[in-house]
DNA sequence: AGCCTTTGACCAGCG
DNA sequence: TCGCTGGTCAAAGGC
């Protein structure tokens, strides 16, 4: 109720033509009906997965921009860690060293500072630690990269490029798919911009909302390439910054060609080409991961007024599965940064 | 001119 | 069955 606030200028008045599917992407998407998993299929598993998120991570592109991120693995002393299935879930890129993020057993080993500095060296290549929600709840203490990345982004505010990846090509073959969530913990910029992540797509917002849970406002955001199903919510702190960024399905289309790299510089070229390249094997193997892996920091992830946003028409996908995949990038900075629900009493009000 | 953001309302699922 | 919450739609405005 009160976050569906009451009156409001605009009366909308509904002629109420016919009852809009539940996911029913207007015009836009074709098929609206359920996220397509054909990745799904050729996922092997969350290892496989992030393994395969950060394929060619350390690539000087980053240098300039992507300073967040990460960390975002960091919790607690005391982390729960539900003994994963296996030592350390996540197969981390090649430049950051594993236990930056987890230890082998699973806990923590290093100290916020440690891990900070360590992430921060390494994160500016790769920056995620991704955390199966289903299987971990771990409470990520946010704050730290948050200061040190604000610093960087500081110097580079609006390009932060925050959090990126896209969408995982899909968890895996996992059985459950139905809620399951991956959920990359990695903080993320102190920035507090409105494009979430900049994942070298095109987001669209088409809502927003006060979770319950949450304090702040979620945003809902839908790749706005033609039949993409792609969505991303993405819930921010009170300082606006990112906490948290699940994104959901998979995106069945390469990256938008075009990007300017307006302050990132280096984003795209040699990465987007090669991406793209790659983009197309890979496709077939891992699904959309190419994206995931690169970073791109690049400030308009969304308005990009240079490109041409819509139409590339890359829509080949069968969308035909129902498995909804939901990857949660957290980025947080927020005290409480906790990975899944943070238990925030007040709703915050939007004004 | 077109796209994106904002924002209230509607709808569905769940407890 | 009712209420709550989350998610999505769509009009209006802005860039």
């Amino acid at each position: 109720m009160a976050a569906h606030g009451a009156g409001d200028g605009v009366a909308r008045q509904q002629p109420a033509p016919a009852p809009r599917p539940t996911l029913s992407l207007p015009p836009r998407s074709a098929d609206g009906s359920s996220f397509f998993a054909s990745a799904a299929e050729a996922s092997p598993g969350p290892l496989a997965l992030a393994g395969s998120l950060f394929p060619d991570a350390p690539s000087p592109s980053f240098q300039g921009s992507f300073t967040q991120l990460l960390v975002g693995a960091m919790g607690p002393p005391a982390a729960p860690a539900p003994a994963p299935p296996s030592p350390s879930p996540f197969a981390l890129p090649p430049g950051l060293s594993p236990t930056a993020l987890f230890s082998p057993t699973g806990n923590f080993e290093i100290s916020h500072q440690q891990a900070l500095a360590q992430v921060t060296a390494q994160a500016v290549h790769s920056p995620y630690s991704m955390v199966k929600e289903a299987d971990y709840s771990l409470p990520f203490s946010s704050m730290t990269t948050s200061a040190l990345a604000s610093q960087h982004v500081n110097s580079s505010a609006s390009v932060t490029p925050t959090q990126e990846i896209p969408t995982l090509p899909s968890h895996t073959g996992n059985n459950n798919i139905e809620s399951t969530e991956v959920s990359q913990g990695f903080q993320t910029p102190a920035l507090t911009i409105d494009k979430p992540a900049d994942d070298g797509y095109n987001w669209r917002k088409y809502g927003q909302k006060a979770v319950k849970g949450g304090d702040y406002p979620r945003s809902y955001y839908k790749c706005t390439h033609l039949s993409c199903p792609v969505k991303k919510k993405v819930e921010r702190s009170s300082d606006g910054q990112i906490t948290q960024i699940i994104y959901r399905g998979q995106h069945n289309h390469q990256r938008p060609p075009k990007r300017r790299s307006k302050d990132g510089g280096s984003l795209l070229n040699e990465e987007d080409v090669s991406s793209e390249k790659e983009d197309a094997s890979a496709r077939s193997e891992q699904g959309s991961q190419d994206h995931s892996g690169k970073f791109e920091a690049s400030n308009d992830g969304i308005a990009g007024p240079s490109s041409s946003r819509r139409g590339d028409g890359g829509d080949q996908l069968s969308a035909s599965s129902d498995s909804e995949d939901e990857v949660k990038v957290e980025g947080g900075d927020a005290g409480d940064g906790n990975a899944n629900k943070r238990h925030v009493p007040a709703p915050a009000q939007r004004i």
